[in-house]
DNA sequence: GTGAAAGCGCTAACAC
DNA sequence: GTGTTAGCGCTTTCAC
């Protein structure tokens, strides 16, 4: 029953000892002797003594947990870096509890305070959309690590990113360097980072001259919102897209698909992420690759360095992602 | 700082009431003077305070939170049911915490362990690799509700699933329908639902007479182990696959078309859970869908039901699940 | 080695 | 309405 869970002090009344020794017993202390370590050990298992999570957090003044706010789990490329992450936590003792916010800035300040009313220890923020002020506050009473943005600077807070608008121009002058002009851009929507790849793609579209030939259509970071997207710049006749992401770049080629016309001979398409699945050859989408884990276990190593040192400078890493040039890119289709 | 966070004692001293005053008026009760309720607010707002969980939850002897194990991210399935699950317990003022043990018993049921020394409330397990016992151990200690399996029955244990044999034979069917003898099944390894799949194919083959040209390559649940399973299949050149599931199936395309032949006009694939992605045009999958949504939220009202009647009788939902048939199955190639 | 006692931040009677 | 008091389950001095 959950209203009766055996206490710390029920194992030290079958031990026959003090609830001292049993939480000195219990967390492996050399002061207890053999016999009584024995005895205690035994109680806690034939009692199904679990131990109290809240209260130990309590006496003990740290909660051992670190939180973790991911934007949205449908997304491949969040599990990704969660997967680095997890990697680096585990092992430290540490747990890590995890929540969402969907996207919905006020939904992941409610989600971000719960975390800290957990207590934890330290607060790593992937994809958030919570304004710079509210992060700052956040970061003022916890250790944060921000990952995929560097927006929001201040002091107890660290960062790991890629650069957005240099991956974009890798995409734009390979689509170029193929022989393209007309290269559409379907944005990711309102949020700094696809505000960042937008701005790499008309700057290097600028720097190729082709300034005045920009197709840029408003998407999202979803697939649906790709095929979308997709749809409406096919009006305009691109013989190539740089996407947003790598989900709605698959949303991409579905809707030019759907139009008759194929991938990559009649439209090249380019995605943002490096997600496992586009590496498949059914997929086989070329795309601006993150080193997603590495951001992951690097944004892990930050924080704990950081609840280690809290007053340290804030650290602010930029990763190097490349382009993976696979099968849905080619030289643009015959002058019709 | 965070070793000097505002207490309830804090605010109480600064609004210049008592501590017990402050805690009733934060939680908004009405035998609080408006008064002192706008002083009390004021100086818990000046404060920054934020209530410690790990506190409230001690002395109110429930933690108000829930925990949620999946088997792994990087499956959207367990993304679409999870949808369902939050957004049942949004609104209830419940808060759930989220682990993950990547299908290794051992991890999984250290996860469970810490989850409950949260103290939660119940437990949502979704495709768990936990055995009969340990999971029985679990559910003695708090309410638990099984996802996508129901073979750990017992007291206080609810469970919602499909009926895998059966959505099996939906797809074997389908293709003996359309002509195809030579079906390879490409299984998802030794779990339940992979192994119910397996023998829901098995016993559909054997139904229509095929029981003698069965094709079992064992293969996993992921994109890769489709891949590499579909690869090994095609040896005995089966023009169906029947695969585990829908990320497997993904990989099995990718296999069938690297090998230079087409999907659906060469072999046909049909894949099993039926997530969002699947649906889009350019991947097109022919699957068994399960209502993955429907699912999570099912299991969470079973769970609050549970919480709020723990004795209840056991319940167990089997959801069903149809055929969702798209581009990825057709009439079997001419006798070569 | 072991135990007694104080206290972590909060809630919940029960007085006043 | 408001304050006092006694815990919730655990850790942690500090005696012995």
């Amino acid at each position: 029953m959950s209203t009766s869970r055996p206490t710390i002090h029920d194992v030290a009344a079958r031990a026959g000892v003090s609830k001292s020794l049993v939480s000195l017993a219990l967390r492996g202390s050399p002061r207890v002797s053999e016999a009584s370590r024995v005895v205690i050990l035994d109680a806690a298992a034939e009692l199904g003594y679990r131990p109290n999570a809240a209260a130990r957090s309590l006496a003990h003044r740290r909660s051992g947990t670190i939180g973790v706010l991911i934007l949205d789990l449908h997304n491949p490329v969040f599990a990704e870096i969660l997967d680095g992450v997890l990697s680096e936590v585990r092992g430290r003792g540490y747990r890590t509890i995890l929540v969402t916010g969907s996207g919905d800035p006020l939904l992941e300040e409610e989600e971000t305070d719960k975390l800290l009313e957990f207590q934890v220890e330290g607060l790593i923020l992937i994809s958030h959309r919570m304004t710079p002020e509210v992060l700052r506050s956040f970061a003022a009473e916890v250790p944060t690590v921000v990952v995929t943005r560097s927006d929001g600077t201040g002091p107890r807070m660290d960062s790991v990113r890629n650069d957005d608008a240099a991956g974009a121009a890798l995409a734009v002058d390979h689509l170029v360097d193929l022989g393209h002009t007309r290269i559409a851009c379907l944005t990711g929507g309102d949020n700094p980072v696809s505000t960042e790849r937008e701005r790499g793609y008309l700057e290097a579209m600028g720097r190729h001259g082709l300034g005045g030939g920009v197709i840029v259509v408003r998407g999202g970071l979803t697939d649906s919102a790709g095929y979308a997207a997709a749809m409406e710049s096919l009006t305009q006749s691109p013989t190539a897209m740089f996407v947003a992401n790598d989900l709605a770049a698959l949303g991409a080629i579905a809707a030019v698909q759907e139009l008759g016309q194929r991938v990559p001979e009649d439209v090249s398409v380019v995605g943002y992420d490096g997600i496992a699945l586009g590496a498949l050859r059914s997929v086989n989408l070329t795309t601006v690759a993150q080193p997603l884990e590495e951001m992951g276990a690097r944004a892990a190593r930050q924080l704990f360095r950081r609840i280690g040192h809290p007053r340290a400078r804030a650290q602010h890493v930029t990763v190097e992602s490349t382009l993976a040039i696979r099968g849905t890119t080619s030289v643009p289709p015959p002058i019709r």
